[in-house]
DNA sequence: TTACACTTTAGAATGATTATAAAGTAAGAC
DNA sequence: GTCTTACTTTATAATCATTCTAAAGTGTAA
């Protein structure tokens, strides 16, 4: 019942010892309701706001890293110099607002690809990722 | 007809003088049948492989942005460190081969994308990216 | 030929990420 | 509880892609 109990648990059967930072790190990506999309910037702002001790970038590196491995994050395909992780590890897809430089997953269901051509013989789908780059109407947009 | 003189015009209609670093360039990126997908790295070897004197570091990054600004070049989205550029500028998606890391283009018309959820009021669709991860048969497979 | 804006360039600067190696800590054995 | 050891954290240096700077070089129009 008790999340912090839960992430102790979760870090334990991973082969993760249930540090404090890492369970820290834990309480700020998954306990929320809504996917979380952020970058490592992103989440070292929200240690320093939050009233736990400094967390070195190293570790919060190692750490999204370490719970990358397991699965309980993933990257996402943006171009951009930063890499993006996110908390939803279920197939799915995203919307871009290129204004706000802000991601929305879209379900998996909700998107179908259709006619998908031949590939390289011996070759196998690992992953489909969609990306869908919106931005306010009164834009440049782009032709073809 | 002389490719020399095609890319001389094309570079002096942009407003881009034809410098002989240009020139090589653009004979590198569009003197070829195929699509190209390459990175500032592998142009910059290319370079070095070919007789040509060398082109600093900071002209390879001018001239690449230089020809997307104008349209000749576009950026693709994908995860990782470096930025690929794409010669075909039309609209398209790509298969990545995880194991060469790989782009192949898939012509627009080859996927056909259905049942887009609505989208945040305001906001227009700028662009669509499709990304198909594939790799040999013998490699993790993606659940869920 | 001249003048000048546009280009190229080496090298420094920046920003994201990774490596290093020393100090700190979790957890099982006793 | 103490010991032991492997796992972690951390400051810091190193690396890598990319951008900036400012000085030297070049294309072009007059
Ligand atoms: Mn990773
Ligand atoms: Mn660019
Ligand atoms: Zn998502
Ligand atoms: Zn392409």
């Amino acid at each position: 019942m008790n999340p912090i109990k839960q992430h102790t648990d979760k870090l334990r059967i991973s082969g993760l010892r249930p540090t404090k930072q890492r369970l820290a790190i834990c309480k700020i990506l998954f306990d929320r309701k809504e996917t979380f999309h952020f970058t490592i910037d992103t989440l070292k702002k929200i240690v320093e706001k939050s009233n736990f001790q400094k967390i070195s970038t190293a570790t919060l590196y190692n750490t999204v890293h370490a719970f990358e491995k397991k699965g309980y994050l993933k990257q996402i395909s943006l171009k951009g110099n930063k890499t993006y992780f996110d908390t939803n590890t279920k197939k799915h897809h995203h919307f871009f607002d290129e204004d706000l430089s802000q991601l929305t997953d879209i379900k998996n269901e909700n998107i179908c690809v259709k006619n998908l051509p031949q590939m390289p013989s011996g070759k196998k789908i690992k992953e489909i990722d969609i990306t869908i780059r919106i931005a306010n109407n009164n834009q440049k947009q782009k032709s073809n």
